[in-house]
DNA sequence: CTTATATGTTAACCCAATGTTAACATCAAT
DNA sequence: ATTGATGTTAACATTGGGTTAACATATAAG
């Protein structure tokens, strides 16, 4: 599920475009000014940020500046709304690291055309997820990881333990954040119950697609 | 060298931004049509292509689509021109590939902006500056350290001891500081745990960087 | 120069974090 | 109910990061 975080100061905007959104199949949160924004990232995650650009208090482009200077969110995508004829906005913002831009008033099937396009185009959209570089296919309808011409069936927690650390290569997840995303935040389970299912999978997919960083947690290295 | 291949059917336009780009340092073709657009790609293998919407004969959403079928050409960027209020073709050119566009009139700045944006956003730009680099980069996220090629991994403790010194460089640590920051206040350790995490440290990253102050503490010095 | 003190260096040791295995628990499907 | 697959735990093994001790060297002070 492809996660937008709309970020207005506008309610009005923040609603239709959260209606729109929804209703393309999007999953949807909104904020109302660019701390709120920041705060929401933390927790939510998004795959695409909407982004006014003119907002009181901390404007987008240094809400967009924030977060492309945050290493863990440099492959979230960013969408800004923009004034029409506001080219200063258009070229700041795009040199902030936008990577697109939607000119104000929006009209609905505009927007969702340029987001479904930019996210097609950053290869979003595939329910089929590729990690691929030397043939690790993860496809999460089928929970099924391709390795050249093998196909893997791996359970339901092997599986999202393994799309976790491989939607974001070399990136290090702490166990406490690995147990919070897979297992969630009010199952406890014992301490070895991690390694036990790294086991599994390094026998399944290889030893060295899994990497150990200890007193930290695990990291997955793109072959 | 980033290579550009400009296609646009107006021979003043093609000049305007071959002269700019080449300013900037681009390496620049251009081509009068689709057609022979498509015939430079085999030979000159452009990183980026800009190319305009409204072409007689092959337009550009037709050379783009061409590219975006043709494997070997899947990495290679597209930036449209387009007409201003020409919002269909901005929708079809982006749906049909395109990795941004720039309005027509094209001012060259906003042009060389967008570029140069365009480019820092797909990593194409960044290998010049990475790596004539000398200093370090130390990247949490990943528990890495970066020596120009090299990946330095290193242990928790060194890890953070590392980033401590390095978060102001030329700034003198206390070994008090140093204890207080790395280990935390409680815990209590023998006095020559700092050196021999210095040690190994500089075995590691390289001598250079860690200055001793006698009698204070030590200090990150940038290469 | 001598002394005192701070830091460097090395290697051995300890132990917490992780790996491993197998048993046990749970769940889904038949 | 039975079976097989998955998830969890417990018990033990292993590893390598972290620490220390012992000694060497450097630097500042007298």
């Amino acid at each position: 599920m492809v996660k937008i975080l709309v970020i207005d100061d506008e309610e009005d905007i923040r609603e239709l475009l959260k209606y729109n959104l929804l209703k393309e199949g999007y999953e949807v949160e909104t904020a109302e000014n660019g701390q709120v924004g920041i705060q929401r990232l933390k927790l939510f995650y998004p795959d695409l940020i909407i982004l006014d650009v003119m907002m009181p208090g901390m404007d987008g482009i240094e809400v967009c500046e924030y977060i492309r200077n945050t290493s863990e969110y440099q492959k979230t995508l960013i969408c800004f709304l923009t004034a029409r004829n506001e080219d200063y906005s258009q070229i700041a913002g795009l040199d902030a690291g936008a990577d697109d831009y939607v000119a104000k008033p929006v009209k609905p099937k505009v927007l969702v055309s340029r987001i479904n396009a930019l996210l097609r185009r950053k290869g979003m959209l595939q329910d089929v997820e590729k990690h691929d570089k030397k043939g690790l296919i993860i496809n999460r309808e089928k929970y099924l990881v391709e390795k050249g011409a093998d196909e893997i069936h791996l359970p339901r927690k092997e599986f999202e333990l393994l799309a976790l650390l491989a939607s974001r290569p070399d990136y290090v997840f702490e166990r406490e954040v690995i147990l919070e995303k897979v297992w969630g935040s009010e199952i406890v389970v014992g301490d070895r119950t991690i390694d036990v299912h790294v086991r599994k999978l390094r026998e399944k997919i290889g030893e060295d697609y899994i990497k150990t960083i200890k007193g930290i947690g695990y990291k997955f290295i793109e072959q």
